[in-house]
RNA sequence: CGGAGCGUGGCGUAGUCCGGCAGCGCACCUGAAUGGGGUUCAGGGGGUCGCGAGUUCAAAUCUCGCCGCUCCGACCA
């Protein structure tokens, strides 16, 4: 194995593939576009996953889970839901192996399933028809459940945590008594998520509508928070769906409201995954490798002692240790590295790994009560008195935290362009890069002939658009929206 | 599913044309020194050369068949 990564500017794919396995987030699984997610990674998702599990357990959300397995009857129920996803389904034909004739394993005809099972790709139809038995008065709604779970879509090209077969999420499901408020709650969560993306991964994100061609199959309406990566392409972080009533019709969830009246109740549903862990990486990194937004980094501090001999092992253990019980008490997260390795290995290491601060500890520092203590952000290094360790780190962390979330909002300001016509979009794209915020006349046909020419795609549409004056960037039209367009992940 | 390529210790590879003891780097193990930016020296372990047939005194190498993977073209959080 190589010391360092691939260079961002060399290859940018190799970086992140480099970056990934090399910090130790994840592997790749025997079976084709799976991946292992490693100790490390799983505790950055972890970390993730407890901030939003905690907001969305504070609007009045509960958690549940729901199977695996789904009747392959369900997915048909929702015209549009099977258009989606028909083409990526794992089916489950078969319940049984038995010896083969060289030792082996094989399936075991006789052990056909009468009717096959797809392993979900998503779960609104098994919790629809859940909802229907749950679901009877207005008294039952609004019904607010979350699940935390694995999703398999049998992908073409995978890559690690941006896309691949099965996938960790969480998928939120509702039922409302109206329109209005199942509206609402898909912008809700869409506003849980750009805080997710922003106060958490450091993340900045446009939060948008998608157009007609983008949204989820079996939506009304799709909503969702796109952030721009480091090679300046976007990344869809998250989307929230208003599903209206396409779910209660398909699975005839009805309710009786305070008028006695039967009607079908309005849905959303919303996820994010595992991809964010990709999105820290491809927002953050450099060439060193990763660098962690302190509130979601497994560890905020890691510690190097440096010693020759067991008595400066005892010396700087005996130092450290009410550094160490004043960060704990404050509950940073430290980790403290006694390896049998040269101190710079370790720096390496853990620069590869991304922690925000590291403190060293010697036998010079013992002598003069201080330490060294290094920023992974802006490797700025700096002699600190012993005393001041404590009070330093909570401040600089919270720096360290609000400096990746500007460097990556100067980042995406640098790289949103407007355009002035369809030539200049063009070159923009393909010489260039980045968001281009522009008129579009609405039509689909404008949309897939921009992607089949540019393999630019309307990312979202704008929330605050002005489209007063405005002309299509391609058919000259008066726009009906303001876009953003982007080569997307 | 169409086009290109590749399968040799954990990873990356040389050797294949022209058959003759399976080699190198990294990683790993042991010991010693070293330790404030990827430390050095010495010793060591680990291989059905993707699988199966065939040719041959002899096959990683030649022939045939099979399997797997990667990359590129139509889909997607």
């Amino acid at each position: 194995m190589s010391k360092g990564v691939t260079p961002q500017s060399e290859n940018y794919a190799a970086w992140y593939t480099d970056v990934v396995t090399k910090a130790r987030l994840a592997d790749y699984g025997p079976v084709k576009g799976t991946m292992v997610i490693r100790p490390y990674g799983f505790s950055l998702w972890d970390n993730i996953k407890e901030a939003l599990d905690k907001m969305l357990k504070d609007t009045g959300h509960v958690n549940a889970y729901f199977p695996l397995f789904i009747p392959k009857s369900y997915l048909s129920r929702e015209a549009d839901h099977v258009e989606g996803f028909a083409k990526e389904c794992a089916v489950v034909t078969h319940t049984r192996l038995m010896a083969g004739p060289d030792g082996g394993v094989v399936v075991d005809p006789a052990s056909k399933l009468e009717e096959e099972v797809i392993v979900r790709p998503t779960s609104e139809t098994v919790i629809w028809a859940m909802y229907k038995k749950w679901i009877q008065s207005y008294r039952d709604l609004p019904l607010l459940i979350n699940q935390w779970a694995n999703v398999v879509r049998w992908e073409m090209r995978t890559r690690l945590f941006l896309r691949t077969t099965e996938f960790l999420w969480q998928e939120g499901h509702t039922a409302h008594a109206t329109a209005a408020e199942a509206k609402q709650e898909a912008l809700s969560i869409l506003e849980l998520y750009r805080r997710l993306a922003e106060d958490y991964l450091a993340m900045p994100v446009l939060t948008g509508l998608k157009s007609e061609a983008e949204k989820f199959a079996g939506a009304e309406h799709t909503y969702c928070i796109e952030a721009m990566m480091k090679d300046k392409r976007a990344l869809q972080a998250g989307t929230t769906h208003y599903l209206g009533q396409n779910f209660a019709k398909a699975f005839n969830v009805t309710f009786q409201n305070k008028d006695n009246r039967e009607e079908l109740v309005y849905a959303t549903s919303w996820g994010v995954s595992t991809r964010l862990v990709g999105a820290v990486v491809m927002t953050h990194g450099d060439d060193k490798g990763l660098r962690l937004p302190p509130r979601i980094a497994p560890f905020q501090v890691v510690v190097i002692p440096i010693t020759r001999n067991v008595e400066q092992k005892k010396a700087v253990t005996d130092y450290l240790q009410p550094v160490l019980d004043g960060l704990d008490k404050l509950n940073v997260r430290v980790h403290v590295d006694w390896r049998d390795e040269s101190p710079g290995f370790k720096f390496n290491d853990w620069e590869m790994k991304g922690v925000p601060l590291r403190l060293e500890v010697g036998p010079r520092d013992v002598e003069n009560g201080k330490a060294v203590l290094v920023r992974r952000d802006t490797f700025v290094k700096a002699i600190v008195e012993k005393d001041a360790i404590i009070h330093l780190i909570p401040k600089l962390l919270d720096e360290i935290q609000q400096s990746l979330f500007d460097q990556a909002v100067a980042h995406r300001a640098e790289h949103t362009h407007t355009a002035a016509s369809y030539a200049e979009f063009k070159d923009i794209i393909a010489n260039q890069g980045g968001f281009i915020r522009c008129g579009w006349d609405g039509t689909t046909e404008t949309e897939m002939l921009i992607k089949n020419e540019t393999k630019a795609t309307i990312r979202l549409i704008l929330p605050d658009e002005q489209i007063a004056g405005l002309k299509c960037i391609y058919s000259g039209q008066p726009a009906r929206h303001e876009v953003i367009f982007a080569k997307a992940y």
